[in-house]
DNA sequence: TTAAAAAAAACAATCGATTGTATTAATTCA
DNA sequence: TGAATTAATACAATCGATTGTTTTTTTTAA
């Protein structure tokens, strides 16, 4: 009654011949007489055969399964770069594992240590906040499992990277900025050992400088970003004697908050102070008014990392060098910002 | 240079003892001295071994790993449930495979049967909308494999099932809004063939009869409750000749967008209509007034159903009969319905 | 001291599929 | 027709770990 799955043997005996031969009618190999094939595949099919894979992977050392490590499956960025990893993947016949780290370290490391000994092909990854040490991949690595990281930049790393052009969306954004008027622009930073904050502040700095405005540094205001940190932030932009007319955050969240505590202070959004966001986070364009935002294009990032993962994973051979690709993201304009229509 | 994993063979050529006295030592086998142990974990980890889990599974017959199918990891209600199975699962010792069917049955079907392949120990899943046809999870199940159902109803289904208490839910939002003094509520329902919907009408027609107030067929407003709809539906809302003071809608993505519809005709929330949603979407906090709603707490019925599944999974020689578990959602007030203080 | 009992290790089969090699059957062609 | 090809199938080893059985070693106890 139990344990009733049928393997290939059993289809061998049924039918009285070898179970080489079942396998690779299975598999379509052209050692096999049409006609054997055909009586195969019914049988098969008879019997409610299913391909034992962990028998099949053993034996080939190969798994055709991607494993996807991510901080967070729920957020809106992970979650289209996850799309466009599970679509290409697909089409390029993987599978693909999906985990989340929960930005823990050590999760982080279990999960590594798992999809290792599920012996999948490659991992593609973004690491979590914790991540300062890379023993984990270097382990991977080590074994001949190719490992791609993307959006998070890790300091001294021997893998190939897809990361956000930074500097250029912070760029884009200020001078937009700067197109519809704007005179005193703030920038709400984050964490300034971040490599994406160091980046997104250049860009806003070199805006600013091709249009010949000054670079203040109180101008600038360092925060985690989270939602309260922009509640903070909105206050101290309310208490500057100057009259600040622009804002670009380093993050939607932020953005989001400081706008929702400035129209308590009844002040107009964009009227007086325009602002624009990064991420693209889906509640930036639900909120009146809607947040101008730089979209980090996920799926993109998702899709070209896969594809260089899978380039790795088959030149296993050759010690590919690791390669660096920079996605540039789009400006998507909204109310939040136009001044001019 | 390639291909250098290390197997318990190796380890025991080293050592020169048998492959099976590694094995045992490495899973801590009391039949292995003390010293010997020692002696081979000390060599493994020197060689950087890493067990091999196809193999060990194919021999066990067992992956300790529960596939997870859901339509959408980014939902929010999904996600919540995904780590609710994660760390329940996690706790009992099992791994898990993530997948998401994107409400399609045929990569639903593609999903499980890769699932099956790889031969995981039991399915926890929410079927997708397309999902009428159960032959994929009949299989599953004939194969010996426990299937849980959870959220979404299926209609002649063997298997075990969570399902969330519409019924109380939708009781308890009408319920609140009639405490707030509505006297004219509208009900946003969804496709009245879904079992969810038909529920959740009920259970506003039971809170009305409950509080004495008539039910009017005219109040109750179908729609897929999509964005668009919620804007035709507030203003079908605002063509009414009496005035309406109330709505509960079946899902918060019309509930809000039917608001801010109001908003632009300069109705009041909740003063002039008290709004109350239902699935507790992340938006719905952060919207201005946040819309009250009826959580369906996702991590509780994640974790139920991941026990629920994992002892069938131990229990697999007994024809453990299918169980069903009705989980209590619970109200969330905000200001959107929230006239009195 | 030595037989019996217990502990430790070795032997060997197994999980289910794949694949190189050997064998048999069927074709081809001179 | 019969040797040479080629096609079809069978044989057997293998992937890496696990586990029941057997053998060897050590310990116990009379």
């Amino acid at each position: 009654m139990e344990n009733n799955t049928i393997t290939i043997h059993d289809i061998a005996k049924t039918l009285e011949i070898d179970s080489s031969t079942v396998s690779r009618a299975l598999n379509n190999s052209d050692r096999v007489s049409l006609k054997t094939k055909k009586k195969i595949l019914d049988k098969a099919n008879e019997l409610g055969y299913q391909r034992n894979l962990l028998a099949s992977n053993l034996r080939k050392n190969k798994t055709n399964t991607i494993g996807v490590v991510v901080p967070r499956i729920s957020r809106h960025f992970f979650s289209s770069a996850i799309s466009g990893i599970e679509k290409t993947a697909f089409n390029k016949g993987y599978n693909v594992i999906i985990c989340q780290s929960l930005e823990q370290l050590e999760r982080e490391q279990n999960l590594i240590d798992t999809l290792a000994a599920n012996r999948v092909d490659g991992v593609i990854m973004s690491i979590s906040m914790e991540t300062f040490n890379y023993n984990h991949l270097e382990k991977l690595k080590k074994n001949g499992t190719p490992v791609l990281i993307f959006d998070r930049h890790c300091n001294f790393s021997v893998h190939s990277t897809v990361l956000l052009d930074d500097f250029q969306g912070a760029f884009e954004a200020t001078t937009h900025l700067i197109n519809q008027g704007c005179k005193n622009i703030v920038h709400f930073s984050g964490p300034s050992n971040l490599k994406v904050y160091q980046n997104r502040l250049q860009g806003y700095k070199a805006a600013l400088e091709k249009s010949n405005m000054n670079f203040e540094e109180k101008y600038v205001l360092n925060s985690h970003l989270m939602n309260n940190d922009g509640i903070l932030l909105a206050e101290k932009v309310l208490k500057f004697s100057e009259k600040v007319d622009g804002i670009f955050s380093a993050n939607d969240v932020a953005a989001i908050s400081a706008m929702q505590r400035f129209k308590k202070a009844g002040i107009r959004i964009p009227e007086d102070i325009a602002m624009v966001g990064f991420s693209n986070e889906p509640i930036s364009s639900v909120i009146e008014p809607a947040l101008s935002t730089i979209d980090q294009s996920g799926s993109k990032m998702g899709k070209i990392g896969t594809e260089l993962l899978i380039e790795q994973i088959k030149n296993k051979s050759k010690l590919a060098k690791p390669e660096k690709v920079i996605i540039k993201p789009s400006l998507l304009i909204r109310e939040s910002s136009l001044r001019k229509r």
